[in-house]
This record gives C-alpha cells, structure tokens and sequence, in this order.
DNA sequence: GCCAACGTTGGC
DNA sequence: GCCAACGTTGGC
C-alpha cells in the first residue's frame, strides 16, 4: 500500500464536503506529474487531504483509494472550467481517482507545525518550489503526521 | 493582493 | 529544441 498527500481549497473543496459525500471523484489535476501520480494510486492507497489556500494551510483528514483511475469527465466539458481542447474520448490526458472518506483529524494539522517537525524532514510537501498537487508520502510520514493531527494541543 | 517559483505555450 | 512570455500555485 502507498500513501499520498493531496491539496485542495477547502473554499472548493473541503474534508467536510468529502465527509459529507463519503466519496468524490478527485478531478480536475492538470499537472501531467501529479496526474502520473494520480495513475500510480491503487485500490487502499492511504491519503492524507491537505487545505491549500486556506487559514491556516495544514492536513485536515484521511481518504482513501475506493476506484483507480478513469479518465477525467471534466476534461471533456466544453465551456467548463477543466475543459481540454486537445483532449479526445480515444486519446484522453488527464485521469481521475475515487476518494473515499476515512476521517477528519481531531486537530487540523498546521503547515508550520509540520515545518517544525524535526522527523518530517524530507517530505516533499516542505520542499522549496514544490506545489505538486499531489505527492507521495512515507509510511513513516503518514504516520507521523496522522499522530499530530491526534495530539492534544500544547500551546 | 503580492510575488516567487514553477510549468506551459508557441514563435522562430 | 530554445527560450521569452505568460499563466498558475499557494504561502504570506
């Protein structure tokens, strides 16, 4: 099993509108990394949802692989947003995962507290110039980072 | 809203 | 295939 970081504006998209769906197709990724990545996701693979834009920015809850991927209806929706031109039904570019709902963390998890993490050095997410929409996480991060969003605060 | 750091596009 | 111009991301 792998596991994943994927970001998304809680404005748009939130953990509380995937709690609430239970599940969502992850469309609309039109990077052609994080859509390689997107592709590599299997049946089970752990994600960890990230808020971007959001205040503050952090890792707010658990989805999961429940489909591999399929191509991405929205890029065949002309006038809308994710619309490609260039993107045929016989040759289609971008693909999509089903996410499904594990869990919203107790305690959304800051991106500055991730920065102070000593044992999170390394992950990618925290890299200069990284804005990868979706990346791969190690177990040991996953894991680590889950166990944050469980702490009590301190301060 | 600013802007740095990337990615993409398209003329040549 | 280079690279300048432009668009996007996302923290601050």
């Amino acid at each position: 099993m792998k596991y994943w970081l994927v970001k998304t504006e809680p404005d748009v998209y939130s953990i509380d509108d995937l709690a609430r769906e239970g599940k969502t197709l992850w469309s609309g990724v039109r990077n052609y990394q994080a859509r390689n990545f997107l592709r590599e996701m299997k049946l089970g693979d752990k994600l960890l949802i990230y808020h971007s834009n959001a205040e503050p920015p952090g890792v707010a809850g658990i989805g999961e692989i429940c489909q591999e991927h399929i191509p991405d209806p929205t890029q065949f929706e002309e006038g809308g947003e994710y619309f490609d031109p260039k993107s045929t039904t016989v040759n289609p570019r971008w693909s999509c995962p089903q996410v499904g709902f594990v869990k919203k963390l107790p305690h959304l998890v800051p991106l500055q507290a991730l920065r102070e993490e000593e044992s999170l050095k390394g992950l990618l997410l925290l890299q200069p110039g990284t804005r990868l929409s979706v990346i791969p996480v190690s177990e040991d991060h996953f894991r680590a980072i889950i166990a944050m969003g469980k702490a009590v605060k301190v301060s």
